[in-house]
DNA sequence: CAAAACACTGCAAATATCTGCAAGTTTATG
DNA sequence: CATAAACTTGCAGATATTTGCAGTGTTTTG
């Protein structure tokens, strides 16, 4: 195998993950550890990765987004992942709606987990393509420019093929009285199919958002299993959705 | 055997395979190493292949210059794009593969332009939701990582579906003899299906890339209609394509 | 702060390249 | 047609590059 071959497949896992492993790439390309290092170190030299210790990260990736947008609601939002991904494990096949919250569950997933993950999102599926180890199935339809999601009959006939094991929303407004609430018909029906598809839903998100309540409903409150806010569980904002026999996490 | 030959055999090679080791073509062509080296060196000289330590590799393959070429490339692209839109009209319906050329496509989308794009890529996809009128449906199945599309049964199913006007695929390696081919077998499935539901296929790509082949065959040079290029229809590197009866843009 | 993972240095073996040369082949020319 | 000049090819020996490994230093992580 040529160097340059080497490199341009290195280029290449770069540009599709963003980033990558010393270890890994030795090991698919049956080389040695020392080799690749030696081949990061010229790509770097070329400007056209960056190296760091243990692999190397595309350029135009900018990690430092990830770090400066860390305000306040950002902080919350990576507590909810946090609690989020203990509810995974190996061989899971998950649903995933859209929204933020579901995006910072995604960067929280553990690098080497097993998981199907079906989602209807587009920006939680480019979100899903860097992760290496995830098999991503897209739930296919007319694409919502506002909520960035498929709906209609093709993505609700696509779900209704499905049975997973958990389903994570991470939009939409919990209210006790109303239940799941949303401001979009369509998203609503996708959702539907969703909650009814998984044997167990669990809604993502920032306690402010909790007992507001919007036009259409997506379902009632007791279809929610488990509610993930950055909350301590026993918090006192939490005490009429722990009455209503919600799991609180 | 004349050096002539084994200069045509060597470009032959590096066209279909992208790389070459210099004992492979002595021990094929049953000459001394030492002769290859002198026949890649002259043609590394004349801008024919890039020559690396053992072998050789294409020059569009050329990482080092993948910084540098961007723009240049980027401009080519562009002015593929142009001449693709051209052929757009209100209210057709579009099939549009992956890849950088489409993207630049659907940048020069105009603004006010009705359309219905179906789609199996995900950063075309991302690209067409910032368009005020498109109407865009994506094709969801399991998403292929390399390619960032959707593969497999689900995919061909919903496509099976369609009967679209026209069909816009950026990828691929174009050859007279060998018509369109590709890498990845499941795309090559994917773009099957794509071909077969299109009243009409175009292919856009850079110059380049005309006259490789790759692994798997999508489709004859036949079942292309049109060739949206860079250059000028009329250009000396396109006649091969003229004889063979596909419309030149 | 200690263990683990990673990085760096120098070295040796393998492989590739370069140089000069001699033998063979082709081409040019009177 | 003869012959010199130019080119081509393979080989041998010297030089250079690549690669994996071992030993040692550095960074990361819990």
């Amino acid at each position: 195998m040529l160097k340059e071959e080497r490199h341009a497949y290195i280029l290449q896992e770069v540009r599709v993950h963003h980033r990558i492993l010393l270890a890994d790439i030795a090991d698919t390309l049956q080389v040695s550890v020392d080799t690749i290092r030696r081949d990061v170190k010229e790509l770097d030299e070329a400007q056209l990765v960056k190296k760091v210790h243990g692999g190397a990260v595309s350029l135009d990736y900018n990690i430092y987004n990830y770090v400066a947008k860390d305000n306040f609601l950002q902080q919350k939002k990576s507590d909810i992942a946090k609690k989020a991904v203990r509810l995974l494990r190996d061989d899971m096949v998950i649903l995933m709606g859209g929204g933020t919250t579901n995006i910072e569950v995604v960067k929280h997933f553990p690098p080497n987990i097993k998981l199907t993950v079906f989602t209807p999102s587009l920006p939680l599926a480019t979100q899903l393509i860097q992760h290496p180890t995830i098999k991503i199935i897209f739930l296919g339809g007319v694409l919502s420019k506002d909520a960035q999601i498929s709906v209609g009959a093709d993505t609700i006939l696509a779900l209704q093929q499905l049975r997973v094991d958990l389903c994570f929303l991470g939009t939409g407004y919990l209210s006790v009285k109303e239940g799941l609430t949303e401001y979009d018909y369509e998203v609503v029906q996708v959702k539907k199919a969703m909650i009814e598809r998984a044997k167990k839903t669990m809604v993502l998100t920032v306690s402010a958002k909790l007992n507001s309540v919007q036009r259409f409903q997506t379902c009632p409150i007791q279809d929610i299993d488990t509610l993930i806010t950055e909350l301590d569980p026993e918090d006192a904002t939490l005490t009429a959705f722990r009455e209503a026999q919600i799991q609180l996490l």
